[in-house]
DNA sequence: CGCCTCATGAAAGTAAGTTTCATCCGTGGC
DNA sequence: GCCACGGATGAAACTTACTTTCATGAGGCG
């Protein structure tokens, strides 16, 4: 190249796009007709070969190529690259319909399934951030020292309850969690000082867990209440207190979302209790998932 | 075995990495290990030629090659494009401690707090973006004019299965899920033609489920499989495939995020059920709230 | 034990990208 | 008017990257 091209090969940070309209005016004919289809639509020019945009532009590879370190890049593989790199982080805007939190009246289902994802991640999230270590850090050691933990919930917090139950259960720990209130009044009758009790209830209302909780409180257990509102008679009962964040919006898309800031505080939890004691965990962990071995057939292959 | 097409998510508009991990079981070893380089560092990956990446995996072109068809690709250069696309659109990490998705051991709870709601919103989000909204659709409409809906899951899956059970009840739909395997065989066995079978599995693999579904489709009813692999052995059973994204990380700390996954989706087709009567959906909604009023106590003071 | 299937890489083949070079065209000097 | 001269340009040679084909060998199944 005998000409001194005063190109700053540096970065170009603003944007390669920017870049390239910059020096525009610079290039010589052939090349300004490939940049201006580069600059139109970075992303189809990402998808096509050398030949083909050298066709499209109307001139050879050779002057792509040229263009191609004229904007300060290796070659034509490099361009491509940073062009689909450009092209995607030109982000798609959040999407107005779907923050809204309710799921208007004529939506498609690809409408529905972002919303939900939306809400439900940001419950995750938000409920990660409101959460107070220290309180959870409380409520770890506490179900560490416990010779028994038991877990309430009902309805669709039952589930919640029964999961916390079946993870504290499989890294060796001794927990109850039951599908009916007597059952468990019965039982957290019988819980003493040194023991646990968990009540699950997003809107800490329920009667049946603020209950079963009290009478174990009464009992000299230590009482832990996860749910939505700070202030809910649950808290009145409870030790500690743990809140989810699921922005309520309707009934029923609260719900869900609620069930996963739920499900998330507990993975929190059981992770922290977990942590205590690496070695014993590891193994529990072993065996319990050899126990279910024999029950799942070879692993995926086949083509579709 | 069954013979009918299976209609599944050859679809991955979302995250093309996780659409990798997904299927990484279902790969060949030498496949893996390009796979698993691909995962670990997308943007370095595509900077690479073939010839770079074949050999950064100890295998050959051709592997490679046969690696990007696997994943969907046409070829190299297309897969190189779509990872720097994807590797660009990628936000930065809120904190690098936390993208590992494992948890380092002398971890405070602080940390453990935040690594979790990470992996599990990703989850959540990953899973919306490459839910197929067709198949979704077609789910939809099977349950909507199914006479009797059957939800199966074991271990932890299963609580997802009652979980989707109880929404469907709860519209006024005939559900049923099953604590056993026995009772489900048997529930499947009188299921027929019209009717819908729904299996949940994470790892695709669970023998109990696969065996349930497999009955059931014996019998005419539609069937349809939730799982994070979209080739394991319990898609061979199904009708429809619906696939979660949870990227595998530890063995427990993916089984929460694919949870979480799961009840997604679950919600998505709940919903999408729900709309499609309104008008009988908030009835049958308001009727249920209503039954369990009784059971609650004074309402929480809400805070904002 | 023989047959089959499948994963795999070597090598052949094709396409993409890059370089070289002759040509063309305008410019300015003689 | 004629002749260097230099830059722009594309044809073609060339190199590298990508893709296909095929032989091999390992593992499974009857």
């Amino acid at each position: 190249m005998a000409k001194s091209p005063k190109i700053s090969a540096s970065h170009e940070p603003g944007g390669l796009i920017v870049h390239i309209s910059g020096l525009l005016p610079s290039l010589s004919p052939a090349e300004q007709r490939v940049a201006r289809l580069v600059v139109a639509d970075p992303a189809d020019a990402a998808r096509r070969t050398i030949t083909d945009l050298a066709t499209a532009a109307e001139t050879s590879e050779a002057t792509v190529i040229r263009f191609c370190r004229s904007v300060g890049m290796d070659g034509y593989p490099q361009l491509r690259i940073r062009l689909a790199a450009e092209a995607a982080r030109r982000v798609e805007p959040p999407d107005a319909r779907v923050v809204g939190g309710d799921i208007p009246p004529g939506a498609d289902l690809a409408q529905i399934i972002a919303t939900i994802a939306f809400n439900d991640a940001r419950a995750v999230e938000e409920t990660a951030e409101q959460l107070d270590p220290a309180v959870c850090e409380q409520v770890v050691e506490a179900i560490v020292g416990a010779s028994r933990i038991e877990v309430y919930g009902a309805g669709a917090s039952g589930f919640v309850a029964s999961d916390f139950q079946q993870k504290l259960h499989r890294i060796g720990r001794t927990a109850f969690s039951f599908p009916d209130v007597h059952t468990a009044l019965t039982s957290a009758a019988l819980l003493g000082k040194g023991d646990v009790a968990v009540g699950i209830s997003h809107t800490g209302t329920t009667a049946d867990v603020i209950e079963v909780l009290e009478q174990a409180r009464s009992r000299g257990a230590a009482t832990v209440a996860l749910t939505n509102f700070p202030r809910s008679p649950i808290t009145d009962v409870a030790d500690f207190v743990l809140t989810t964040a699921a922005r309520e919006t309707t009934y029923r898309s609260g719900a869900m979302a609620s069930r996963l800031a739920q499900l998330t505080v507990v993975d929190c939890l059981f992770v922290g209790v977990a942590a205590r004691n690496r070695a014993r965990t590891r193994k529990a962990l072993e065996v319990t998932a050899a126990a279910v071995q024999t029950h799942r057939v070879g692993s995926a292959r086949r083509r579709g």
